[in-house]
DNA sequence: CGCATACTTGAACAATGTCAACCTGTGTGG
DNA sequence: CCACACAGGTTGACATTGTTCAAGTATGCG
């Protein structure tokens, strides 16, 4: 099944490429040393805390079988892994049964790197493998008067990430009225009240979900049909019926 | 087509803290010149602020008309954005003249975030816009052997965000072949020659490119008798040309 | 050897893309 | 004020792709 140890890794081993250009060459250095808080606002302090400078990070080795679940979606964070042998895939189960694998992780590589406070992705054992789990309460606290600034970007940066996955999520074997449904949504949640004016025209729109202009409006002009929204004007979308939509997109 | 001019914000605050009214002289003349009146109701709580500020950070504000470039795909990174008011797209065009949009960003979203030298997307004015260009570059209050660890685990998360936008990408308006060619390609650079020996079932590859077990199944054996790849077993895979392979994903 | 699981293949079907025509609102110039 | 052009958007007919359902073929393991 699972067995463990602790064992102190040097977690960076030469991983860290980040570099967004420096024409100052201290920028590798200066800009990155962000402390991390997966979400803040939303999480109890006891589970957070920054990252301890410096210190090497004791990992704990863990090791499953193939097929084992390493984590369920909805187990709170802990911890971020490394894969050190054999693969592991990070997906969700959709409400209709279907399962969307976010992605796979090979030897050396990191998962399990969430913003919020529960995992929304659950992590199994593609093959029998070892993982390192670094916790994030092992961490000491990086709150020197500095780490504001770099908590706030290593904040954005998870909440880039998380953005991303969820894009990826939508885009798998969803059907068009899937996706806008939960594009409408989206933009729905970003303003209050049930108006939303859509700033981008259909093209944007269909090659943000992956689809044709023609869908698109075709697929909008369903909904309307259907009485899930008004459409005032092309660019003005009431949703009419908020739970129906989400129903569809969930 | 562009003004700017630099203001002293707190980049971790929330929109309602980016106020014209900030006793931050410079920041009120500013955004006077550009109309731009801050509104808190449009960003659900949970969404932002959170984050722990008060390091303030020079950012430099930029003003696009709609349909401007923002930056271009393949430009050096200096900086990251945060939407001040309008909608900002980022997008990557294809080789085959197809657009994706890897995202739409609105008003106190970040943007620009990405892994390596250079943009791998651009990024356009979906509406008149302003941002605020932070520059990595003025990022300087870290430094020194206690960031090592922090750095690290950031690169760790640019990293993921990285992959999660390639996934992203891979899975918007391409053909079923397109999407297995990108994934044995994938596999292939990760180990040496030609071989690649997968881990997972055909249910794994289907549900992480979107498609149906059965569509991968097809598109394997068509490569097979297209002579691109050699299959001696269904989970061994010889590239056989790999150029074709990759004419087909660019 | 026989069963179970993974994989492949075929045929019918549904969803979406493609091509083409046609609206509709907006701005411009007469 | 109207006529016109133009861009964005909608709709229809048809083609293509990928899915679904069903059957059949390895392959591994007791």
């Amino acid at each position: 099944m699972q067995s463990s140890a602790v064992a102190r890794t040097a977690i960076g081993d030469s991983e860290a490429e980040y570099r967004p250009t420096s024409s100052k060459g201290r920028l590798s250095a200066t800009s990155a040393a962000f402390g991390y808080a997966p979400s803040a606002a939303t999480q109890p302090a006891n589970e957070r805390g920054g990252l301890a400078a410096g210190a090497a990070l004791a990992g704990q080795v863990l090791r499953f079988d193939e097929g084992r679940a390493i984590y369920a979606n909805g187990d709170t964070i802990r911890s971020f892994y490394k894969v050190m042998s054999g693969v592991v895939r990070t997906c969700l189960i959709t409400s209709d049964g279907r399962r969307q694998i976010d992605g796979f992780h090979a030897e050396g590589e990191i998962f399990g790197l969430e913003a919020g406070g529960e995992h929304r992705l659950a992590a199994e054992a593609v093959t029998d493998c070892v993982v390192v789990a670094y916790r994030w309460s092992g961490l000491e606290a990086f709150d020197g008067s500095e780490g504001d600034t770099a908590l706030t970007v290593f904040g954005f940066a998870m909440k880039c990430l998380k953005r991303s996955q969820a894009h990826a999520l939508l885009l798998g074997r969803r059907s068009a009225a899937q996706k806008l449904a939960a594009f409408l949504l989206d933009w729905a949640n970003r303003g209050t009240g049930e108006c939303v004016d859509l700033a981008m025209t259909r093209q944007d729109i269909a090659d943000y979900l992956g689809l044709t202009i023609e869908t698109v409006s075709r697929t909008m002009s369903q909904f309307e049909r259907d009485k899930l929204i008004a459409l005032p004007s092309s660019r003005h979308v009431v949703l009419r019926n908020r739970y129906a939509l989400q129903d569809l997109v969930d």
